[in-house]
DNA sequence: AAAAAAT
């Protein structure tokens, strides 16, 4: 290969270029690192290394897309190499680069405890790592729009994922594939973008994961721009980014990731914040091919260096919808397009969102491509098995009635929601009064009291876990018999999230919540959501959602279930907004438009759907 | 209005 003189003279321009300051020190901590335009690093040559005098780098890959730029220059491909793929300080870190050798992948062996620890022991052979019998979840309606939308697979085998994959995915108990991963699955193995309407719970972190990994298995480490690396400071170079806004969220992807790399040669990282970023760093130090994150903690490790987004292939955002919500918008673009993340086309982006409101709508005509409308039913409130309860109960009232109801019927787990963070600690406490075992889950416990929290929970350690809205979505706690909205949210999608944390896995479930004169705004939700689900509706609400009705607006647009689309249905082959194809010409075509829909229930008159909707859900 | 998230 003779791009050895090549890489000289482009150190040597880099190098000139740099040097405008002349002899004047140009270090920049590794914190300042990236402020600015020129985003240049200080790089020290390693001590093999034969090149001199180069001793600064553009950041790869910001203009250049996925191969590093004029760095992108790899060591012949052969014999033996394989540390020098995607591991900064080559020699230093080769475990996983073990296993892929000669451009094969040779999977590491069976390690009973390691194996024991990620997939645990079932006696029960219905068991689901994320509690979902899946017989139960053929029935999640499913609509696909877009171009070209590829047919849903029908199990993991009809396009074969990689083998290890497959033996990772019978360890972890999966038998066939959920509605999401059937669609998802081969639109991701296209190639494609997605933006999915989904919830936690319907299965879509294996959607996303298990395509995304045979890809990784079967190609292999690609190389990183080695003369980035410093020999003091080395970088970890992802090819799959997973963005989540909380941290239990970010970690329990991190443990789905790490069941399915078992014995693989790709390496999975969590970063959040409110941990020690010393041990994170010393973690991607070790190898980080795929990283999830919360976005906050991402941009402080680019600020310092540690990471460089210029191999990404894959690029994930989980529940997008929250991260808006949680104002992560300016630090989600700051990565994404502000970074060295290479531009939309240049990799592939999933998106998913429990709703699609016009913001969302935004970002995914700004990050996503050509993408594919994937929208799922929900799980959590068509399903029957969970009783729905309404009491009227006022606020000073309330922890009597909650003592009531634990008297009455506490079995197995009972997970509280509140709405603030001081009454989350003032009622665990008094419970603990009482007697029971209680523990609290909220922003305002460091990051290790909840995880504990969490862990007593789910190991029956305490039995009642009071939470804020931290763990209304996403989290997944499998085997929560009793969901008690102490406090109501006010909005609708929260409470569905909330009451789909029991009734999982095809039992029956419990969701009793507490409602007042402070919940007037949730009622007409309420109504429609119990009237889905086929539970009894208390006559003091429905009193109240006619009294609201006659004294108020009438509802716009006809659909029953309009209050709750939110639009999370493809504005683009609705007319839309028109912003669609003026900033994306590309993607005006509509010659191959299509909506593939699979697993309709049968009941959509029935159910109050207008023949206009009949392809949403 | 509250919660969450980088320190």
């Amino acid at each position: 290969m003779a791009d050895l003189p090549q890489k000289v003279s482009n150190l040597s321009i880099n190098n000139k270029e740099n040097g405008g300051d002349g002899g004047k020190s140009s270090y920049v901590p590794p914190h300042l690192r990236s402020r600015g335009k020129p985003s240049f690093e200080r790089s020290t040559p390693k001590q093999e290394d034969k090149v001199t005098g180069g001793d600064f780098f553009r950041r790869a890959g910001r203009q250049t897309g996925n191969n590093g730029g004029f760095f992108g220059f790899s060591k012949e491909r052969n014999g033996g190499t394989s540390a020098n793929y995607n591991r900064g300080g080559s020699s230093n870190y080769k475990s996983s680069g073990n296993r892929w050798v000669n451009g094969k992948h040779i999977p590491g062996p069976k390690n009973a405890k390691l194996e024991a620890e990620l997939f645990g022991v079932h006696e029960d052979p219905d068991y689901h790592s994320s509690g979902i019998k899946f017989d139960n979840y053929d029935d999640i309606p499913v609509d696909a729009s877009g171009k070209d939308v590829p047919e849903p697979i029908l199990d993991f085998s009809s396009p074969p994922l990689d083998e290890l994959l497959m033996e990772n995915i019978k360890l972890a108990s999966f038998t066939k594939p959920t509605p999401v991963q059937k669609y998802s699955i081969p639109i991701v193995t296209k190639g494609r973008d997605l933006m999915a309407c989904a919830q936690t719970g319907s299965g879509k972190t294996g959607g996303f994961l298990f395509p995304l990994f045979t890809e990784l298995f079967r190609s292999g480490p690609s190389p990183v721009p080695e003369k980035a690396q410093s020999f003091y400071s080395r970088k970890g170079y992802p090819y799959a980014l997973v963005l989540a806004p909380t941290r239990e969220l970010a970690t329990q992807i991190f443990e789905e990731a790490r069941k399915f790399t078992y014995r693989s040669w790709v390496r999975p990282c969590v970063v959040y914040g409110g941990a020690p970023i010393g041990n994170q760093m010393r973690e991607v130090d070790r190898g980080c091919d795929l990283l999830v994150a919360t976005p906050g903690r991402l941009n402080d490790l680019l600020e310092r260096g540690k990471v460089s987004l210029a191999n990404i292939k894959y690029l994930v955002l989980d529940e997008a919808d929250r991260m808006l919500d949680m104002g992560f918008e300016p630090q989600i673009r700051h990565i994404v397009e502000e970074c060295d993340m290479p531009s939309v086309e240049n990799r592939q982006t999933l998106m998913f969102s429990a709703t699609f409101p016009v913001d969302i709508q935004h970002l995914a005509r700004d990050f996503l491509d050509n993408y594919i409308f994937l929208s799922v039913g929900r799980v959590g409130s068509t399903s029957e098995n969970i009783t729905q309860r309404i009491l009227y109960v006022d606020d000073m009232d309330k922890k009597s009635a909650l003592l009531d109801l634990l008297s009455a019927e506490h079995k197995g787990l009972t997970l509280i929601f509140v709405e603030t963070k001081r009454m989350a600690d003032q009622l665990t406490d008094f419970l603990i009064m009482q007697n029971f075992k209680a523990t609290a889950i909220h922003g305002d416990r460091t990051q290790a009291e909840r995880e504990r929290a969490l862990s007593a929970f789910k190991a029956n350690v305490a039995d009642i876990l009071v939470a804020t809205a931290v763990a209304a979505r996403g989290l997944d706690i499998p085997n929560v018999t009793h969901v008690i909205n102490y406090d109501l949210p006010s909005d609708i999608d929260d409470y569905v999230h909330r009451i789909g944390r029991t009734g999982r896995a095809g039992n029956t479930g419990v969701a009793t919540s507490f409602f007042n004169s402070n919940n007037q705004n949730i009622v007409k939700g309420l109504m429609e959501i119990l009237n889905e689900a086929n539970q009894e509706v208390p006559t003091f609400l429905s009193d109240l959602s006619r009294q609201n009705s006659r004294g108020g607006r009438t509802r716009g647009g006809g659909g029953f279930f309009n209050s709750r689309n939110n639009g999370s249905r493809d504005y683009r082959k609705h007319g839309g907004s028109g912003s669609f194809g003026s900033t994306r010409p590309r993607n005006t075509g509509t010659s191959n438009w299509g909506s593939i829909g699979g697993g309709f229930r049968n009941d959509n008159e029935k159910n109050g759907y207008g023949n206009s909707n009949a392809s949403w859900w």
